[in-house]
RNA sequence: GGGUCGAUAGCUCAAUCGGUAGAGCAGGAGCCUUUUAAGCUCUUGGUUCUGGGUUCGAGUCCCAGUCGGCCCA
């Protein structure tokens, strides 16, 4: 069945190589793709099944399957490593146990292939728990071969573009995005213990309200108009408030039509929770419970490192000051906002950064406090006390309505999560909304203003993106070693 | 969008001043019945991202483009 001359031909193409075995098999009537096997165990659970017994050897069989990663061949006998979910397992397969033929066969798999595996389990004499192969049956033939099994695989583009490869070869990416399940596992829990309840609102939207971005538009051919995408959670959930959800959260994909960086996506994840009949002082308990129990439960600690080396440090209370003083700390002017817009641009040249002139006032200070407060709050921090001017959705400080009754927690260097005490003044929030019309495409939602009319509780709400958060807590450096499939163009 | 760096075998990377494109792993043919990045012998494998240009000669220099990384907007 082997023809020499074609495979010394084809030796360099791996692809024609497998496809080949893949015929070769065909033509004895074993096709690798039409059977399944049994999984007994997973790779950890037959290592602790084995640790369990304590035996040198014992008569135990388990069946395990996963994708072969190594392979050595050494003669009459094999060791060979299958990899699953869990990790990696050794398999030891000899000529005499799985019968001459048999073996021939087995010699032609190929790293890469799929099989499972029946066998007592047994501990080599370096200590590794492996499987005696009694038998084993390919379930999927590899037409493609791995990544280099030492240094992995590390082009960017092939990791995003190909992430299942990243995913077999890279330990580190693996645990990373099942870390990032976990910690929104645990966010569900932590909000379902309080009674929130989760739902899910429109991701296309006649008017993509709730926050200052630019939206992906869409056309909606049964309607015939044009459609956005939601850029944010916040206006269908407070809906909700008013329709009497006391407790409600989304976790969701939100879309913003801008640019991709080291710390933005396009897409990316938003958490949103709203409770009524309390503020952003309760917001602060709650999402400092819930960043705290996702980092104790996934990280097991409240110290979480990064990789520029020193330690974010989560536990007790978080540190609490206001915007403006953080901006009169960082440009060394107690009467920064009683300055001049001029007198602000001269400033801020001198600060070493640059800022757009033909800016709002209010932009200027809060160009300050993005390239010169922000990256330096590492330690979680609640920022307060945010100027009116930045958001139109919350309620006003009542002892200096200048301010918002908002907070900003920022963290890594990175905002994180805002809160507000949510405004549920219909009249105000009008008002509030038509003074923003210099914002980008952000109409005016009249339907989100009736259902206010109606009443809305009094309520504290909270965004948490969630990208961000799994950024810090597994130390990744990047948003999109957080995010599966990140946006690429086309390739 | 601007600046900058990069793209070489399936993967990870070399290639001096512009002078015959190499290695390790993977692959192929063998040896090897407890290996650990197994080992040993032999061996296949290239549109050097694409398209132009300079040159006797281009992976290398120049121009344009594609994709990606980083920084900035």
């Amino acid at each position: 069945m082997d023809n020499p001359k074609t495979q010394e031909e084809q030796s360099h193409d791996q692809h024609a190589v497998r496809l080949q075995k893949l015929q070769n098999l065909r033509d004895a009537d074993a096709d690798p793709y039409s059977g399944n096997c049994d999984q007994t165990h997973t790779s950890a659970q037959a290592k602790a099944l084995y640790e369990k017994l304590g035996l040198e050897e014992t008569e135990e069989t388990v069946s395990v399957a996963g994708r072969i990663v190594t392979f050595r061949v050494m003669g009459k006998a094999t060791f060979l490593k299958i990899q699953d979910r869990e990790g990696v397992l050794q398999i030891y397969v000899k000529r005499d146990e799985v019968g001459e033929e048999e073996y021939k066969v087995f010699k032609k798999l190929d790293l890469g292939d799929i099989i499972g595996v029946t066998g007592p389990l047994f501990v080599t004499k370096t200590g590794e728990v492996t499987v005696r192969a009694h038998s084993y049956a390919l379930v999927c033939k590899a037409l493609r071969p791995l990544p280099e099994k030492w240094h992995g695989l590390s082009d960017n583009e092939q990791i995003y573009r190909q992430r299942y490869l990243d995913l077999i070869v890279n330990e580190q990416s693996r645990n990373r995005f099942r870390q990032r399940s976990a910690i929104i596992r645990e966010i569900r829990e932590f909000l379902w213990e309080r009674e929130f309840i989760e739902v899910e609102t429109p991701m296309m939207q006649s008017v993509a309200g709730g926050a200052a971005a630019r939206p992906f538009t869409t056309h909606f051919n049964a309607l015939d108009c044009d459609f956005f995408l939601r850029i944010a959670l916040e206006l269908y959930l407070k809906r909700l408030l008013v329709g009497g959800m006391d407790r409600v959260f989304e976790l969701g994909r939100v879309f913003r039509n801008e640019g991709l960086s080291r710390r933005h996506n396009p897409e990316f994840t938003m958490l949103e929770a709203y409770q009524a009949y309390t503020d952003f002082r309760g917001m602060m308990e709650l999402t400092r419970g819930l960043i705290q129990r996702s980092a104790e439960t996934v990280l097991g600690s409240l110290q979480v490192a990064r990789p520029e080396g020193d330690e974010i440090d989560l536990s007790g209370k978080w540190r609490e000051v206001s915007y403006k003083d953080l901006i009169r700390e960082a440009t060394d002017d107690g009467d920064w906002f009683s300055r001049s817009k001029s007198d602000k641009l001269n400033a801020v040249n001198k600060l070493g950064i640059h800022v757009d002139p033909s800016l709002e006032d209010f932009e200027v200070t809060n160009d300050v406090f993005e390239k010169l407060v922000e990256p330096k709050l590492i330690q979680p921090t609640f920022v307060t006390h945010i100027p009116v001017e930045l958001c139109p959705l919350a309620k006003l400080n009542p002892e200096d309505p200048s301010t918002l009754d908002v907070f900003e927690l920022c963290i890594n260097g990175q905002e994180i999560a805002p809160a507000y005490s949510e405004q549920n003044d219909p009249l105000l929030q009008r008002k509030m909304f038509e003074q923003q019309v210099g914002e980008e495409v952000q109409n005016l939602d009249n339907d989100f203003l009736l259902a206010l009319e109606h009443g809305m509780p009094p309520a504290g709400g909270m965004g948490l993106g969630i990208d961000r958060l799994v950024i810090f807590l597994t130390g990744a450096s990047n948003i999109r070693d957080t995010i599966l499939f990140p946006s690429l163009r086309p390739g």
